[in-house]
DNA sequence: TTTCTTGATTGAAAGGTTTCAATCACCGAT
DNA sequence: ATCGGTGATTGAAACCTTTCAATCAAGAAA
C-alpha cells in the first residue's frame, strides 16, 4: 500500500548489519579499507533494506556539490543544446551531473538560476551572462565556485572563458555577401545589447564601410528566434523597393528560417530577389526551404572546451585563468547561390 | 585575492545580529512572525554578510528537495524540449526547480539518471521510460516520490501519466497517405520496441490492411534522428524500381527531415515522385525543405499537464491515479501534395 | 608469556538548517 | 501590586553522512 516508510540511513544499514556506521561509510567510500568478510555482508545488507545515499547530508558534510550548473540562453535553439551536450557528456566521463537552467535570455530568470545554483553549492559554474552578472560571478568565484564564461569574452583575465569570435564572423558573412555583389545589406538581430549580436553587427559593419556605396541597415528585434525573424522580415518588405536590401544577414539560424518563410510566403525568390544568411549553422540550416548559408560555429568544441576549463579550474581554483577562443567558418548553401 | 573564506552560516549571521538562530531563521521562512524592527536589522545582516541558504543542510533537515527530475529521451529533438519547457514553465511558477537528465534513448544513462534523482530526493519525477524501469519507479514511488509517466501509457493504474494517442496519430497518417491515393506506403522508424515506433506502426498497418492493394514495409532504424532518415532512406532508393515505395511515413519529424534530404539528393521530386509525412509537427517541420505534413502532438499541453499531475501527486501522494490521453491531429503540407 | 605491529573497526563530532516547546518581556486588566 | 495573556524570541534537538583519532584483535617477534 506504498507507505511511504522512513527512509533507510546508514544507521539502520549498521544495526542491520551489525557492524558501526563507521564501516557502512567505508563500504561505501573505501572499500579496500574493509575486510572481505563485512565488505560482502554489508553490502548485501544494503541491497535488501534498498539503501540510497542521502545526498544532501554528503553535500552537507563534504562542503559541496559534485553537481555543475550550467545557465544557458534559450533550450529552444539547437546551437545551445548542442552545446549543452557537449559539456554534458564530457561531465558524465568524470562522473559529475550537470543541472541545466534556461535563462530563455531573461536576466531575471538568470538570476533565478544563479540563486538555486549558489544555494545547491554548485562546485563550478558555466554561464553565457546576459544581464550584467559580472559582480554575481565575481562573488561566486570569491566563495570558491570555479566559474568559466561560455561563448563570450570577459575583459582583464577575470575568468576563464571559451567564446567564438564573433567579430570575424560577422566580417565572414558580409564578405561573402559583398562579394556576390550585394550593396544593400540588412541585420536582423537583437537586442542590441547582446554581446554576440554587437560583435556580429559590428564585424559586418567593418566589411560594409570597407566598400564603396555599400549600406548596412540594422534592423532590431527583441528576441532571437524564429517568430523575430519573420517580423523583421516584415518590416524590411513593408521598405519603398529602393530602400529594400538585396541581401540579409540575421543574427541566429533561427532568425534566418523565420526570414526566410516571411520572404517565401510574400514571393520573393531566395536568393535571386535577395539572399539570406545565418548564423550557428545548426543541422536545420542544411535542411530548410531553401539550404541556408551560415557562419559555423564550432558547437561541440565548445562545449567540450568549457567543460574541460571548468574542470581544471575546480582541481586549482588558484590556476592560471585561461582564454579560448575558437575560429568561425562559413558554409555556403543555396541561399546565397552557393 | 579570493580567499574562499568559509561560508556565512545562519549561526554567523544570528551572532553579527545579536539574535538566536532560531530568529534569523524565522526571517527566512516566517518573516510575520518577527517583528517588524528585528527583521529590518537582521535582513540588512544578512546582506552585509552575503549570506546565502544552504540548500543542503535545508533538504536534509526538510527530508526532500523541493525539486523536480526529469528524463527526457533526446535533448537534441526539438518535441522533446518543448514538452521539458512546457514542464519548467509551470514549475517556475510554483518556486520549483527542474533538473533535467537526457538519457539519449539508453537505458543505462536513464538509471545512472535516476540513481541520481534518488539519491537527491526529489519530490517529483516525470519519465519517459526506455528500458524496463518500471520495478525502479515503483520503489521510488513506494519510497514517496511522486512519479509520473510521460508520453506513454502504463498498464493497471499503477502510474499517472499524460499521452498522446499514438495509434490513432499511426492511423492518420495512414489514412492520409491512402486517400492521396498511394498504394505502397512504407514506415521508416527504429528501434521497434519503443512504444511509440510500435503503436504508430500498428495504427499504420491496420489502415493498410483494410485497403485492397495496399502495402506497408517497416524500414527499422536503431535511432530517432535524421541520420537514421538518410540512411532509411538510402535503403528504399536501393530497391528495384517497382518495390520502391511511394509514400513514407516518418517516426518523427527528424526521421522525415533526413528521409526528404536523402531524396532530394537522389533527384526524387518531393511530394510527385514520393510523398513524405512525419510526426510531432515540430517548428522546424513547417520551414523545411519542402514544409512538411506531420501529426501534431499538442507539446505545450503534454509539458503542462504532466506538472499538474505531478504537483497533484506530490500535494496527495494517495490521491486516485490519473491517466490522460491526448488526440493527435493532422497537418498537411507540400510534402504530400496539400 | 609479553610486547609490537598491523589491519580492521569503532564512535563521537561536525556540518547548517529548521522546528517546536519553553521562556521572556511587556501591556492591560483586575 | 499582581495576574493573565499575548507576541516575540530562544536554544536544543534532529536530519544523515563522513571523518579521524582511538580502540581492538590477532598474529609475529622477542
Amino acid at each position: 500500500m506504498a507507505s511511504a516508510s522512513r527512509s533507510v540511513s546508514v544507521k539502520d544499514v549498521a544495526a542491520a548489519a551489525g557492524v558501526s556506521v563507521g564501516t557502512v561509510s567505508n563500504v561505501l567510500n573505501r572499500p579496500e579499507k574493509v575486510s572481505p568478510t563485512t565488505l560482502a555482508h554489508v553490502t548485501a545488507v544494503i541491497d535488501r533494506l534498498g539503501f540510497i545515499r542521502n545526498d544532501a547530508a554528503r553535500q552537507l558534510r563534504a562542503g559541496s556539490n559534485r553537481a555543475v550548473g550550467m545557465v544557458v540562453l534559450d533550450v529552444a535553439n539547437p546551437f545551445f543544446t548542442d552545446v549543452a551536450r557537449g559539456v554534458e557528456e564530457s561531465l558524465a566521463e568524470v562522473g559529475r551531473p550537470l543541472i541545466l537552467g534556461n535563462s530563455g535570455q531573461d536576466p531575471d530568470r538568470e538570476r533565478t538560476y544563479l540563486d538555486l545554483f549558489e544555494e545547491q553549492r554548485v562546485s563550478g559554474l558555466l554561464v553565457s551572462p546576459v544581464g550584467s552578472v559580472l559582480p554575481r560571478l565575481r562573488r561566486l568565484r570569491d566563495r570558491g565556485t570555479a566559474v568559466v564564461v561560455v561563448d563570450r569574452r570577459v575583459e582583464g583575465q577575470e575568468f576563464s572563458f571559451v567564446a567564438v569570435d564573433d567579430l570575424r564572423g560577422g566580417r565572414l558573412a558580409a564578405q561573402h555577401l559583398l562579394d556576390r555583389g550585394h550593396r544593400r545589406l540588412a541585420f536582423v538581430g537583437g537586442p542590441a545589447e547582446i554581446t554576440q549580436v554587437e560583435l556580429r553587427l559590428r564585424g559586418a559593419r567593418e566589411e560594409v564601410d570597407a566598400v564603396d556605396g555599400a549600406t548596412l541597415r540594422f534592423v532590431e528585434t527583441d528576441t532571437m528566434d524564429a517568430g523575430a525573424g519573420r517580423r523583421g522580415a516584415e518590416e524590411l518588405l513593408a521598405l519603398p523597393a529602393e530602400e529594400r536590401p538585396d541581401a540579409i544577414f540575421a543574427a541566429n539560424d533561427l532568425v534566418a528560417l523565420g526570414v526566410l518563410q516571411a520572404l517565401t510566403l510574400a514571393g520573393l525568390r531566395v536568393p535571386e530577389d535577395v539572399a539570406i544568411i545565418g548564423y550557428d549553422d545548426i543541422d536545420f540550416a542544411a535542411s530548410a526551404a531553401i539550404p541556408l548559408s551560415s557562419v559555423r560555429q564550432p558547437r561541440e568544441q565548445l562545449g567540450a572546451v568549457a567543460a574541460e576549463l571548468l574542470l581544471a579550474r575546480i582541481e586549482d581554483p588558484h590556476g592560471p585563468v585561461t582564454e579560448v577562443v575558437l575560429e568561425p567558418t562559413l558554409v555556403v548553401r543555396r541561399s546565397t547561390g552557393g
